[in-house]
DNA sequence: CCCTACATTGGACAAGGTCTAAGTCAAGGC
DNA sequence: GCCTTGACTTAGACCTTGTCCAATGTAGGG
Protein backbone atom coordinates (compact mmCIF):
# COMPACT_ATOMS: atom_id res chain seq x y z
CA UNK A 1 0.00 0.00 0.00
CA UNK A 2 2.71 2.54 0.58
CA UNK A 3 4.52 0.92 -1.56
CA UNK A 4 1.70 2.47 -4.00
CA UNK A 5 2.13 5.62 -2.49
CA UNK A 6 5.77 5.34 -3.37
CA UNK A 7 5.38 5.14 -6.79
CA UNK A 8 2.53 7.14 -7.72
CA UNK A 9 4.79 10.52 -5.50
CA UNK A 10 7.86 9.40 -7.77
CA UNK A 11 5.35 9.90 -10.82
CA UNK A 12 4.42 13.44 -9.28
CA UNK A 13 1.06 12.48 -8.18
CA UNK A 14 0.31 15.18 -5.36
CA UNK A 15 -1.00 13.54 -2.39
CA UNK A 16 -3.75 14.75 -0.80
CA UNK A 17 -6.02 12.99 1.72
CA UNK A 18 -8.77 11.82 -0.69
CA UNK A 19 -6.46 9.76 -2.36
CA UNK A 20 -5.10 8.21 0.15
CA UNK A 21 -8.10 7.31 1.28
CA UNK A 22 -9.19 5.93 -2.12
CA UNK A 23 -6.10 3.60 -2.22
CA UNK A 24 -6.45 2.61 1.40
CA UNK A 25 -9.86 1.79 0.11
CA UNK A 26 -9.13 -0.55 -2.57
CA UNK A 27 -6.09 -2.52 -0.94
CA UNK A 28 -6.36 -6.35 -0.68
CA UNK A 29 -6.98 -9.15 -3.22
CA UNK A 30 -10.14 -10.45 -4.57
CA UNK A 31 -11.32 -6.85 -3.94
CA UNK A 32 -13.70 -5.70 -7.09
CA UNK A 33 -15.64 -2.99 -5.97
CA UNK A 34 -17.60 -0.23 -8.10
CA UNK A 35 -17.12 3.59 -8.31
CA UNK A 36 -20.14 4.17 -5.84
CA UNK A 37 -18.95 1.50 -3.69
CA UNK A 38 -15.65 3.19 -3.51
CA UNK A 39 -17.60 6.08 -3.07
CA UNK A 40 -18.99 4.85 -0.11
CA UNK A 41 -16.26 3.53 1.80
CA UNK A 42 -14.06 6.08 1.21
CA UNK A 43 -17.07 8.57 2.96
CA UNK A 44 -16.18 6.78 6.04
CA UNK A 45 -13.09 7.57 6.51
CA UNK A 46 -13.37 11.16 4.85
CA UNK A 47 -17.01 12.33 4.88
CA UNK A 48 -16.19 15.27 2.85
CA UNK A 49 -14.76 13.43 -0.11
CA UNK A 50 -17.18 14.26 -3.46
CA UNK A 51 -17.82 11.65 -5.94
CA UNK A 52 -16.47 13.36 -8.51
CA UNK A 53 -12.42 13.13 -6.64
CA UNK A 54 -13.80 9.32 -6.52
CA UNK A 55 -14.33 9.24 -10.37
CA UNK A 56 -11.14 11.19 -11.37
CA UNK A 57 -8.78 9.10 -8.93
CA UNK A 58 -10.34 6.18 -9.99
CA UNK A 59 -9.65 7.15 -14.01
CA UNK A 60 -6.03 8.42 -12.84
CA UNK A 61 -5.04 5.16 -11.29
CA UNK A 62 -5.84 3.16 -14.23
CA UNK A 63 -3.95 6.01 -16.61
CA UNK A 64 -1.32 5.14 -13.92
CA UNK A 65 -1.76 1.47 -14.64
CA UNK A 66 -2.01 0.51 -11.00
CA UNK A 67 -5.83 -0.31 -11.64
CA UNK A 68 -7.63 -2.29 -13.94
CA UNK A 69 -11.28 -1.50 -15.04
CA UNK A 70 -13.59 -4.66 -15.46
CA UNK A 71 -16.82 -4.61 -17.25
CA UNK A 72 -18.52 -8.21 -16.81
CA UNK A 73 -22.32 -6.74 -17.71
CA UNK A 74 -23.93 -3.58 -18.13
CA UNK A 75 -24.22 -2.14 -15.06
CA UNK A 76 -21.27 -0.06 -13.11
CA UNK A 77 -17.94 -0.97 -13.76
CA UNK A 78 -15.81 -2.18 -11.07
CA UNK A 79 -12.04 -1.80 -10.22
CA UNK A 80 -9.48 -4.37 -9.84
CA UNK A 81 -6.46 -3.11 -7.85
CA UNK A 82 -4.07 -6.51 -8.75
CA UNK A 83 -3.43 -4.51 -12.19
CA UNK A 84 0.60 -5.33 -11.52
CA UNK A 85 -0.07 -9.20 -11.08
CA UNK A 86 -1.65 -10.73 -14.20
CA UNK A 87 -4.96 -12.87 -13.51
CA UNK A 88 -8.38 -13.53 -14.93
CA UNK A 89 -11.84 -13.72 -13.32
CA UNK A 90 -14.57 -16.22 -12.13
CA UNK A 91 -17.87 -14.47 -11.94
CA UNK A 92 -21.12 -15.68 -10.21
CA UNK A 93 -23.71 -15.46 -12.81
CA UNK A 94 -26.04 -14.94 -9.97
CA UNK A 95 -24.77 -12.52 -7.39
CA UNK A 96 -22.13 -11.09 -9.64
CA UNK A 97 -19.54 -12.05 -6.98
CA UNK A 98 -15.83 -11.93 -8.73
CA UNK A 99 -12.61 -14.20 -7.40
CA UNK A 100 -8.81 -13.48 -9.18
CA UNK A 101 -8.25 -16.67 -11.05
CA UNK A 102 -4.86 -18.00 -13.00
CA UNK A 103 -5.76 -20.49 -15.89
CA UNK A 104 -2.80 -22.73 -17.35
CA UNK A 105 -1.37 -22.17 -20.49
CA UNK A 106 -1.05 -18.89 -23.14
CA UNK A 107 -4.40 -18.08 -24.21
CA UNK A 108 -2.70 -15.18 -26.30
CA UNK A 109 -0.99 -17.77 -28.41
CA UNK A 110 -4.51 -19.49 -28.69
CA UNK A 111 -5.41 -17.22 -31.43
CA UNK A 112 -3.91 -18.29 -35.05
CA UNK A 113 -2.84 -16.19 -37.34
CA UNK A 114 -5.63 -16.72 -39.68
CA UNK A 115 -8.23 -15.53 -36.92
CA UNK A 116 -6.75 -12.16 -36.33
CA UNK A 117 -7.81 -10.05 -39.02
CA UNK A 118 -5.04 -8.31 -39.43
CA UNK A 119 -5.65 -6.71 -35.96
CA UNK A 120 -1.66 -5.99 -33.65
CA UNK A 121 -2.96 -8.13 -30.92
CA UNK A 122 -2.08 -6.87 -27.36
CA UNK A 123 -3.48 -9.08 -24.62
CA UNK A 124 -6.70 -11.41 -24.00
CA UNK A 125 -8.46 -11.48 -21.13
CA UNK A 126 -10.72 -14.45 -19.62
CA UNK A 127 -14.17 -14.46 -17.71
CA UNK A 128 -15.40 -17.72 -16.65
CA UNK A 129 -18.77 -17.67 -15.40
CA UNK A 130 -20.50 -20.13 -12.96
CA UNK A 131 -22.45 -20.38 -9.49
CA UNK A 132 -20.41 -20.04 -6.56
CA UNK A 133 -20.61 -22.56 -3.61
CA UNK A 134 -23.05 -19.69 -1.43
CA UNK A 135 -25.64 -19.64 -4.52
CA UNK A 136 -25.53 -23.07 -5.41
CA UNK A 137 -27.97 -24.09 -2.80
CA UNK B 1 -33.65 -16.03 -40.00
CA UNK B 2 -37.10 -17.55 -40.27
CA UNK B 3 -35.44 -20.47 -38.86
CA UNK B 4 -35.41 -18.47 -35.88
CA UNK B 5 -39.16 -16.88 -35.70
CA UNK B 6 -40.01 -20.46 -36.12
CA UNK B 7 -37.75 -21.68 -33.31
CA UNK B 8 -39.55 -18.43 -31.11
CA UNK B 9 -42.85 -19.07 -32.44
CA UNK B 10 -42.80 -23.24 -30.63
CA UNK B 11 -41.81 -21.52 -27.45
CA UNK B 12 -45.09 -19.04 -27.17
CA UNK B 13 -43.38 -16.33 -28.51
CA UNK B 14 -46.58 -13.46 -30.09
CA UNK B 15 -45.37 -12.34 -33.28
CA UNK B 16 -45.42 -8.75 -34.22
CA UNK B 17 -44.06 -6.67 -36.45
CA UNK B 18 -42.23 -4.89 -34.37
CA UNK B 19 -39.81 -8.54 -33.05
CA UNK B 20 -39.87 -9.70 -36.29
CA UNK B 21 -38.17 -6.09 -37.28
CA UNK B 22 -35.67 -6.69 -34.34
CA UNK B 23 -34.77 -10.01 -35.39
CA UNK B 24 -34.46 -8.70 -38.98
CA UNK B 25 -31.98 -5.89 -38.07
CA UNK B 26 -29.68 -8.33 -36.11
CA UNK B 27 -29.29 -11.27 -39.18
CA UNK B 28 -25.34 -11.87 -40.41
CA UNK B 29 -22.09 -12.21 -39.64
CA UNK B 30 -19.82 -10.02 -37.21
CA UNK B 31 -23.21 -8.05 -36.16
CA UNK B 32 -22.70 -6.16 -32.69
CA UNK B 33 -25.19 -3.40 -32.59
CA UNK B 34 -26.09 -1.55 -29.45
CA UNK B 35 -30.15 -1.10 -28.86
CA UNK B 36 -29.73 2.37 -29.55
CA UNK B 37 -28.52 1.15 -33.20
CA UNK B 38 -30.74 -1.72 -33.18
CA UNK B 39 -33.43 0.87 -32.67
CA UNK B 40 -32.19 3.41 -35.70
CA UNK B 41 -32.08 0.58 -38.07
CA UNK B 42 -35.59 -0.70 -36.59
CA UNK B 43 -37.39 2.36 -37.07
CA UNK B 44 -36.43 2.64 -40.38
CA UNK B 45 -38.16 -0.28 -41.53
CA UNK B 46 -40.99 0.24 -39.35
CA UNK B 47 -41.02 4.22 -38.33
CA UNK B 48 -43.07 3.88 -34.79
CA UNK B 49 -41.35 1.06 -32.98
CA UNK B 50 -40.85 2.76 -29.29
CA UNK B 51 -37.46 2.25 -27.69
CA UNK B 52 -38.69 0.09 -24.56
CA UNK B 53 -40.01 -2.51 -27.13
CA UNK B 54 -36.41 -2.57 -28.35
CA UNK B 55 -34.45 -2.96 -25.19
CA UNK B 56 -37.66 -5.80 -24.27
CA UNK B 57 -37.18 -7.66 -27.45
CA UNK B 58 -33.96 -7.59 -27.18
CA UNK B 59 -33.80 -9.02 -23.54
CA UNK B 60 -36.73 -11.81 -24.40
CA UNK B 61 -33.59 -12.86 -26.86
CA UNK B 62 -31.07 -13.20 -24.61
CA UNK B 63 -33.30 -15.18 -21.88
CA UNK B 64 -34.07 -17.59 -24.62
CA UNK B 65 -30.69 -18.05 -25.67
CA UNK B 66 -30.45 -16.67 -28.99
CA UNK B 67 -29.26 -13.41 -28.49
CA UNK B 68 -25.30 -12.75 -26.34
CA UNK B 69 -24.79 -9.69 -24.49
CA UNK B 70 -21.46 -8.17 -25.13
CA UNK B 71 -19.95 -5.87 -22.81
CA UNK B 72 -16.48 -5.17 -23.68
CA UNK B 73 -16.16 -1.55 -21.79
CA UNK B 74 -17.91 0.65 -20.22
CA UNK B 75 -20.64 2.14 -22.70
CA UNK B 76 -23.37 0.76 -24.50
CA UNK B 77 -23.84 -3.30 -24.16
CA UNK B 78 -23.86 -4.48 -27.71
CA UNK B 79 -26.05 -7.69 -29.08
CA UNK B 80 -24.53 -10.98 -30.74
CA UNK B 81 -26.83 -12.81 -32.61
CA UNK B 82 -24.29 -15.81 -33.21
CA UNK B 83 -25.39 -17.32 -29.63
CA UNK B 84 -25.64 -20.90 -30.99
CA UNK B 85 -22.61 -20.58 -32.36
CA UNK B 86 -20.00 -20.83 -30.08
CA UNK B 87 -17.03 -17.83 -30.67
CA UNK B 88 -14.73 -15.69 -29.25
CA UNK B 89 -14.22 -12.07 -29.47
CA UNK B 90 -11.32 -9.91 -31.11
CA UNK B 91 -12.03 -5.88 -29.74
CA UNK B 92 -10.12 -2.81 -31.14
CA UNK B 93 -9.40 -0.94 -28.44
CA UNK B 94 -9.40 2.60 -30.58
CA UNK B 95 -12.54 2.45 -32.54
CA UNK B 96 -14.37 -0.52 -30.77
CA UNK B 97 -14.87 -2.32 -33.62
CA UNK B 98 -15.60 -6.30 -32.91
CA UNK B 99 -14.70 -9.41 -34.26
CA UNK B 100 -15.88 -13.07 -33.93
CA UNK B 101 -12.98 -15.26 -33.32
CA UNK B 102 -12.54 -18.82 -32.51
CA UNK B 103 -9.42 -19.87 -30.85
CA UNK B 104 -8.04 -23.08 -30.41
CA UNK B 105 -7.95 -24.93 -27.35
CA UNK B 106 -10.28 -25.39 -24.30
CA UNK B 107 -10.09 -22.43 -22.20
CA UNK B 108 -12.24 -24.27 -19.72
CA UNK B 109 -9.82 -27.11 -18.78
CA UNK B 110 -7.30 -24.49 -18.25
CA UNK B 111 -8.89 -23.33 -14.78
CA UNK B 112 -7.71 -26.03 -12.54
CA UNK B 113 -9.56 -27.40 -9.64
CA UNK B 114 -7.59 -25.56 -7.07
CA UNK B 115 -8.71 -22.29 -9.11
CA UNK B 116 -12.40 -23.15 -8.89
CA UNK B 117 -12.98 -22.05 -4.99
CA UNK B 118 -15.89 -23.88 -4.98
CA UNK B 119 -17.63 -22.39 -7.88
CA UNK B 120 -19.70 -24.66 -10.58
CA UNK B 121 -18.11 -23.53 -13.91
CA UNK B 122 -20.38 -23.17 -16.98
CA UNK B 123 -18.69 -21.21 -19.61
CA UNK B 124 -16.11 -19.08 -20.48
CA UNK B 125 -15.62 -16.04 -22.39
CA UNK B 126 -12.25 -14.81 -23.93
CA UNK B 127 -11.91 -11.02 -25.61
CA UNK B 128 -8.83 -10.41 -27.22
CA UNK B 129 -7.73 -6.65 -27.32
CA UNK B 130 -5.61 -5.00 -29.82
CA UNK B 131 -5.47 -2.67 -32.65
CA UNK B 132 -7.72 -3.20 -35.94
CA UNK B 133 -5.81 -2.29 -39.51
CA UNK B 134 -8.14 0.54 -39.68
CA UNK B 135 -6.66 2.00 -36.47
CA UNK B 136 -3.06 1.28 -36.86
CA UNK B 137 -2.19 4.10 -39.38
C1' DC C 1 5.38 31.05 5.47
C1' DC C 2 3.68 32.24 0.65
C1' DC C 3 2.55 31.29 -3.80
C1' DT C 4 0.67 28.88 -7.43
C1' DA C 5 -0.37 25.13 -10.05
C1' DC C 6 -2.83 21.31 -9.22
C1' DA C 7 -6.74 19.10 -6.73
C1' DT C 8 -11.46 19.11 -4.90
C1' DT C 9 -16.23 20.36 -4.70
C1' DG C 10 -21.25 20.34 -5.73
C1' DG C 11 -24.34 20.59 -8.94
C1' DA C 12 -25.79 20.51 -13.68
C1' DC C 13 -25.76 17.55 -17.47
C1' DA C 14 -25.70 13.37 -20.65
C1' DA C 15 -26.18 8.53 -21.93
C1' DG C 16 -27.90 4.09 -21.21
C1' DG C 17 -31.40 1.59 -19.41
C1' DT C 18 -35.94 0.46 -16.61
C1' DC C 19 -40.71 0.99 -15.34
C1' DT C 20 -45.62 2.09 -15.64
C1' DA C 21 -50.32 2.90 -17.02
C1' DA C 22 -53.05 3.06 -20.89
C1' DG C 23 -54.00 1.65 -25.40
C1' DT C 24 -53.43 -2.05 -29.21
C1' DC C 25 -53.49 -6.37 -31.50
C1' DA C 26 -52.17 -11.66 -32.53
C1' DA C 27 -54.20 -15.72 -32.56
C1' DG C 28 -57.28 -19.30 -30.63
C1' DG C 29 -62.31 -20.36 -30.16
C1' DC C 30 -66.67 -19.93 -31.98
C1' DG D 1 -64.72 -14.42 -40.64
C1' DC D 2 -65.45 -12.09 -36.06
C1' DC D 3 -64.80 -11.81 -30.92
C1' DT D 4 -62.31 -12.00 -26.95
C1' DT D 5 -58.55 -11.74 -24.12
C1' DG D 6 -54.21 -11.68 -22.37
C1' DA D 7 -49.91 -10.61 -24.12
C1' DC D 8 -47.58 -6.76 -26.49
C1' DT D 9 -46.49 -1.90 -27.46
C1' DT D 10 -46.20 2.89 -26.48
C1' DA D 11 -44.62 7.49 -24.62
C1' DG D 12 -42.56 9.44 -21.33
C1' DA D 13 -41.14 9.77 -16.52
C1' DC D 14 -37.55 8.11 -13.87
C1' DC D 15 -33.18 5.88 -12.25
C1' DT D 16 -28.20 4.87 -12.40
C1' DT D 17 -23.76 5.59 -13.98
C1' DG D 18 -20.56 8.68 -15.38
C1' DT D 19 -18.75 13.47 -17.15
C1' DC D 20 -18.04 18.41 -17.01
C1' DC D 21 -17.48 22.96 -15.15
C1' DA D 22 -16.53 27.22 -12.48
C1' DA D 23 -15.47 28.34 -7.95
C1' DT D 24 -12.78 27.20 -4.00
C1' DG D 25 -9.11 24.86 -1.39
C1' DT D 26 -4.44 23.09 -0.54
C1' DA D 27 0.31 20.38 -1.17
C1' DG D 28 4.67 21.24 -1.48
C1' DG D 29 8.62 23.92 -3.66
C1' DG D 30 11.14 28.14 -2.85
Amino acid sequence: MSDLLKRLRERGWRLTAQRRVVAEVLAGDHIHLTADEVHARATERLPEISRATVYNTLGELVSLGELLEVSTDHRATRYDPNARRPHHHLLCDRCGTIRDVHPTGDALSALPESERFGYTVSGVELTYRGICPDCAV
